[in-house]
DNA sequence: ATAAATATGTGCGTAGCGCACATATATAGT
DNA sequence: ACTATATATGTGCGCTACGCACATATTTAT
């Protein structure tokens, strides 16, 4: 009975992400990691196939061709990076508003679940979930994979840690 | 401010799914909808093909085919239906061996992510949960999507309700 | 100046899935 | 009873998303 918590919690889970993957679809057109690839590539400018890859779980491989189809989707452009062999990735107007309706469905898509909970509910919740997340032992890069479809808009500090490792002593 | 709540449901919600799909992957070598469908099988006896499609959101091919690895890995027999037509699918011993296998990761993968609060914060997390649940306006069709992973041996009695659209008046 | 590390791109194969079509059985209408 | 329709499954074909192994270019270390 101690793990009716475990249960609730991944039902919750796949109903949420079901919800979210499938706006991702409809606003992009493609699955998989690609609307998280668009997000991440937003975040900042100049981010890195490599870096984009750990980030997403993927292999090198699947990465570029991932970054593919975003550039011939006319959402992505590679630039020079000033590594030389670095390729910066960053959006065209048309890949910036795309992620933009991105971020948008996925609010919408958890909202619609959580709006059955009262005012004071939903800020309980919040809290514990919060909490819960700044309990976690993750790395900085741990981080940007789970916040890998946030909505950087909305979140401003992030409970997640980032120093996982780092007094290792 | 207040859509907070919804990018922390967000990004909790992807990280539970990165680990239970991953541990999935883990005990039956493969991805996408095939975890689902074992545990969906191993619900009842004689699961037809049709039904495991609308739980599983698949198209009927997809489903085929799923249903083809699954008995080429021997986790799935198909059996006569009695409606001649259906087909009735039932887990070997080696596949209820996998699917237990499977529930018993999904709960440890989630527990990991929970074990950070206390067991006043779980209970309370749990009774927000359950609430957020039991009000969602959900057919009996949603609730088996929904709970396409669930935990049968912990999830006694399911919040989710079965009955969208019956009072269509 | 050479070796090792870093970052990207490519050939090839596979898993997972959908569309359109074909087939078999059950049910309804006359 | 006989045809028409609905239901349930299986198949040919193609596509998307991905990984492995390999090749190439640039930077850093020795």
């Amino acid at each position: 009975m101690e793990n009716g918590i475990a249960n609730l919690l991944g039902a919750l889970s796949l109903a949420v992400m079901d919800r979210i993957e499938q706006g991702a679809r409809e606003v992009v057109g493609r699955g998989g990691e690609t609307p998280a690839a668009l997000i991440v590539i937003g975040y900042g400018q100049g981010m890195t196939n490599d870096k984009l890859r750990r980030i997403l779980g993927l292999s090198h491989s699947g990465t570029v061709r991932l970054v593919d189809r975003l550039v011939s989707d006319r959402l992505v452009e590679r630039r020079a990076g000033k590594d030389g062999r670095e390729v910066a990735l960053h959006l065209t107007a048309s890949g910036a508003a795309s992620r933009n309706e991105l971020l948008a469905s996925r609010i919408s898509a958890v909202t619609s679940l959580l709006d059955v909970l009262s005012s004071a509910e939903r800020k309980q919740l919040a809290t514990l979930i919060r909490e819960l997340l700044a309990r976690q032992d993750t790395s900085e890069m741990d981080r940007f994979t789970i916040c890998r479809m946030c909505d950087d808009r909305v979140c401003a500090n992030c409970p997640l840690p980032t120093n996982k490792g780092q007094h290792a002593r």
